[in-house]
DNA sequence: GACAATACCAAGCAAGCGCTTGGTTTGTAA
DNA sequence: TTACAAACCAAGCGCTTGCTTGGTATTGTC
């Protein structure tokens, strides 16, 4: 399934905004903004101009300006989930799922998600508690994939350090990534990748 | 040298804010709020109240709210470059080395300056362009410490990854520690150098 | 075409922000 | 004791923010 399907599929469930609609628009924008400014000094001005709309109009679409930054943390989890579903389903060898796992989400920092997912790490202070809770939830998904392919990498004889531990210290090593990683910067995200397994001494 | 007189001789040459003072009282607080609560979050009267005094007040210590912002982070590094060479210069092999860093670095991030290395990473984008460029220049410092070790490691043979890409892995994934790890959640410093070590592939 | 729903506009509200200003209090040195 | 500097107080300024409200315009459905 390519992640064009897996979009689409999950734009027909109403999971996911659809990127071509106004309300998807408005995320995208939103993404990138918060990743640039900052949540707290991005304005419903600065988010209105940036989509062609006056302030106001924002009310209209969502409640408040919090559930615009909960509906981007929450959009792209769900997006991210299926596309590293999908990743590791395409492999059967323990190594390389973690393999297709670490390039699955060097990607969707890196890529066309990479605003939202930075928004994931920075703002996370400014959501209210029950927004942060709901958004965990859906975190735990994605966590849970991660948690299963390294106690398999392990119990396989590749990794000597604790799967917990270990998955902490990667969601760090992948996220900050987007502080410094340029794809044209001449370390492709493959090789970027083969950079994260030599790290771990998992390289062939 | 102990860590105290490190302290005590970089107050003394002004580089860093006595802790006992009401400076480096008000820095400290701050620190903590802007960790907890965001910066742009934390008003000038929140700031005050922490340390008992009226928020018109602070303006005599610091010309506006984003200078405080900065001797945060200033000070931070300078006291954990510091700390962090002098970890170094104690140990001889190159590996001995590496893991000397890490740990020191866990240690600023995880310990005294936890909240002040938090808002080094979390904050960045509130401060101006002139005051992001004197960050910087210190944190160049900081950095060329790292990436010396890791060559040294890498010539050694123990490091196939590039030093550039492993010194901003690390950064993350040292710096991420802060969301999760808890010293007393039965994983002592020492004990989660190891597991870094050992997901680097470096254990004995 | 008529009507309802959706989307947007324009104006402005109440609350709160970083900071200034004129003053008072405290600490220090001579 | 006196003079001066440093630290603090209290009040309030000018501006900005997220959001509301009454209205208009556009789109969708029958």
């Amino acid at each position: 399934m390519t992640q064009d399907a897996i979009l689409r599929s999950l734009i027909a469930e109403n999971l996911v905004s659809d990127p071509a609609g106004a309300r998807g628009r408005l995320l995208k924008e939103a993404a990138r903004l918060f990743r640039d400014k900052g949540y707290e000094r991005t304005t419903v001005r600065d988010l209105a101009a940036a989509v062609g709309i006056q302030s106001g109009s924002l009310f209209h679409h969502f409640r408040t300006k919090e559930d615009i930054l909960k509906a981007v943390m929450v959009e792209t989890i769900r997006l991210n989930t299926a596309l590293m579903q999908a990743a590791m389903d395409a492999v059967d060898a323990p190594r390389d799922k973690l393999r297709a796992l670490i390039r699955a989400e060097l990607e969707s920092i890196n890529g066309q998600t990479g605003e939202a997912m930075a928004v994931l790490v920075f703002e996370w202070r400014s959501l209210s508690e029950d927004a942060q809770a709901a958004v965990l939830e859906l975190r735990d998904i994605y966590e849970q994939l991660w948690l299963d392919v390294l106690e398999a990498v392990k119990a396989a004889g590749y990794l000597r350090a604790e799967p917990f531990v270990v998955r902490r210290l990667l969601t760090g090593a992948l996220s900050w990534t987007v502080t410094w990683y340029r794809p044209d910067g001449g370390l492709s995200l493959d090789g970027l990748t083969d950079q994260v397994v030599a790290m771990m001494g998992l390289a062939e």
